[in-house]
DNA sequence: GCCCCAAACAACGA
DNA sequence: CTCGTTGTTTGGGG
């Protein structure tokens, strides 16, 4: 449910939150969401530190001052939490608890027990659409050696790109007026630049929406600014008629405005 | 371009041509379209008499008194001739000439050089349409298996059942009355064994219309019987609207007669 | 009209 | 709204 401008979010948040404070304990309720032995993780990070806290992708990161680290990836219904170890307990469809120094607990919670778990995970080599490696061009070389795929299901191709989920890939493509069912190589050249940018600008200005909206957040997702992936709205601001369509085996909205490459 | 039926007439017609008679020699024009060195299919037949020129599938074969085998797929475009070494000068296109003892040679020719020849090919385990084990179980069977395919897709698809290509797939369907885009899941079983009925009858029933048009053919098709898949007609004998479509990737020819399961 | 491969796509489960 | 796996379809090339 959170993309990647909710996640950047909730990274800064979270730092602010548990830098520098050491974990006492190490609580795991769902082994199968976890990619280690469950002592494996509780040993390695038990005592040490807080880092950093970093999104990347849609993955969080929790890095700790032995250098380990610990991957989240909440999938479609992962949930965090900040809280008090007495109100630990009433949280429901508990994953894993990391509980610091002071007493406070970071808790994943997922009703689904979809989200995933990486202890120490290898670095990706995809680069994160907001990260240096993203390069204009990283990104044309990509449209061309993917020229068939449809202009949405390249952006969301987490192999391609990482960071871009279903409603910002909507956005984006409002933005830049591509239409989500174009194919990637028939864009002009000059059209796919400016979809580079896009990408960057939507989400950077989203991430500033967010902070703006809901600052301390660390949890759930903040949608209202959004302009055509939004199931509230029947028309743009621009009056145009928003139409919705599954695209890509996902659910699409779009408006005539945006041109359609094939 | 032949198919099924046009093969195993070909394959009695040339078998009437060559049996008994022996290798003199084997002329290889384009080694790229045979699975061997030439010298191992030259010296394996050479001096060899013919024992029996069969089809299967979509592949006709000439087996040896040594026991050794050629096979020979025609693909798009591939054609067989038999005829003097004098006629031989004259072909273009040539692959590979067998000439026998008495003067007259078996030439493979093809302009697109896409044929191939296997030298004692391995025996298949997937069985031809019109053989004994592509019993009604078999067919059901993998019916079930791969109830998701559409049914032209299903028919055609040489790794399930050996023998029916584009033309009498369609010919096939609009006889047991089922749209090619049904899927196969979702033909009642009464259909599907009516089906699978109809596959063996269309194509005994093609074979015997080849003979009285063509009795002596060992190259190209003979069509002009077909109901459906024949470009000439707009309407079939029962006035119905032909459509013609394409459909899992073929031209494909079929009427509103035939139902759509999905 | 043929077959192969690779890529894209759809359906399902976790 | 997410990802991985599996099976099916599609497109290009020989």
């Amino acid at each position: 449910m959170p993309e990647l401008p909710d996640l950047r979010v909730y990274s800064e948040n979270i730092k602010k939150l548990v830098f520098g404070k050491k974990v006492k304990e190490t609580i795991v309720y769902s082994p199968k969401n976890i990619d280690c032995d469950i002592d494996t993780i509780a040993s390695g990070i038990r005592g040490n530190a807080v880092s950093d806290v970093t999104a990347e992708g849609k993955e969080i990161f929790l890095m700790f001052d032995n250098g380990n680290s610990v991957g989240v990836h909440l999938m479609l219904n992962g949930k965090m939490h900040y809280i008090t170890s007495t109100e630990v307990n009433s949280i429901q469809n508990k994953v894993m608890g990391i509980t610091f120094d002071d007493g406070y607990s970071l808790l994943i919670s997922d009703f689904q027990k979809f989200c995933k778990i990486r202890y120490n995970p290898d670095k990706s080599d995809i680069p994160d659409v907001l990260s240096s490696e993203f390069t204009l061009d990283y990104f044309l070389k990509k449209a061309e050696q993917f020229k068939r795929k449809k202009i949405k299901a390249f952006l969301l191709d987490q192999k391609i790109m990482r960071g871009i989920g279903n409603a910002y890939a909507d956005e984006i493509l409002w933005k830049a007026k591509i239409s989500p069912k174009s194919v990637t190589g028939k864009i002009p050249k000059i059209n796919q630049e400016m979809l580079y940018i896009t990408i960057k600008s939507v989400l950077l200005w989203s991430i500033g929406q967010i902070k703006k909206i809901n600052p301390e957040m660390i949890s759930g997702e903040e949608r209202k600014f959004m302009q055509v992936h939004n199931p509230r709205l029947k028309f743009t601001k621009d009056k145009e008629r928003i139409h919705v369509e599954t695209i890509s085996s996902k659910r699409t909205y779009y408006t005539d405005s945006q041109v359609h490459y094939y």
